[in-house]
DNA sequence: GAGCACGTACTCGGATAGGTGTTGTCCGAGTGATGCCGG
DNA sequence: CCGGCATCACTCGGACAACACCTATCCGAGTACGTGCTC
């Protein structure tokens, strides 16, 4: 278990693929799920929210696929979160200052005016965490592989996606 | 929706009351409960979890209840949520970066050693979202809430848990 | 009047259902490529 | 040999179940308090 579901992973990785295209170049979801080892038929739906949220492309029919909808620099963590997501916050305030017995239904001003200080808190924790994930795009996390893996492996999965094609 | 369940509301709000306790005082669940308009068997149950965390200290049988196991500026917005929560992490990375079709089930070095990028970043994130959540103890909490609360509620209230213990 | 035993009411504690969200699957709609047929 | 058309394979897209977790509830175990009895 984990605050961010599963689906943000996978997500993730397979984005990591379409960041050094050419502006032509298309990758189906199913191609990108079994290069990976993922389910097609899950990832083909994770595409289709982050189509939603305008993060990608959809080009339809026979070598169709995928492609980023902007430069892979403009695209963000945050934005891949929130895309699968739905933006959902750290923590809902229910207003439970608001409820309290001794109140009868009618709260004070006092007790409903400002924010509550427990949601104060968190909105703070909140921030700082997206701002961490809105300063890292998809064009950084790349960077980060092209570090790590040898030029062979690149060229490996090019040809890989070039075979699916024919 | 939100990433943090609504006990973790349910919970704080709760033990904000425990912050101003003389030793001897203890607070039952179900009038916690009852004052705040929450589910009194729910409540139950989350203070089962804030005392199996060690947060709370459960006194039995009758006028018995919860008081804090320490003093409250030691405990830490961060410590409730993880005590309920379980230590969660933001993000699970399942190393979908191990299972790349073109390892054919053994892969290599590079691919395995050090932090996935994607790893690195939620971590980073999560890091400064838990420091914020941290740095907020629970005497802080309580401490705002008297900057706006009124004196004659405090002592309402005072006189709510007495009238309980008759 | 004092001490003790008992009953009671209140507390915690864990085992037990219902609702909601996530994960995963399946099939249908649409489209571009391909091969075939006729000119 | 060339152009048009039907077929087909592949893609996206949304509707459909299985599972797990969160929320909420209920009942049982244990304990301190209060009461009544006995000495």
């Amino acid at each position: 278990m984990a605050l961010y579901a599963s689906s943000v992973e996978q997500a993730l990785h397979c984005l990591l693929f379409l960041v050094d295209m050419t502006p032509e170049q298309t990758f189906s979801s199913n191609d990108l799920a079994e290069l990976q080892g993922l389910s097609p038929s899950y990832v083909a739906k994770l595409f289709t929210q982050l189509k939603n949220a305008g993060l990608v492309i959809a080009v339809e029919g026979v070598g169709g696929g995928y492609q980023l909808a902007r430069s892979a620099k403009d695209i963000s963590v945050l934005d891949v979160v929130d895309g699968l997501e739905g933006g959902k916050p750290l923590f809902r305030c229910r207003d439970i200052r608001r409820n309290c017995a001794l109140f009868r239904g009618s709260p004070p001003s006092w007790a409903t005016r400002g924010l509550c200080s427990i949601h104060a808190v968190m909105l703070e924790a909140e921030q700082r965490m997206r701002q961490t994930l809105k300063e890292n795009s998809l064009a950084d996390l790349a960077q980060g592989v092209r570090r790590k893996a040898p030029q062979a492996y690149m060229a490996e999965v090019t040809t890989w996606f070039q075979s699916r094609k024919t």
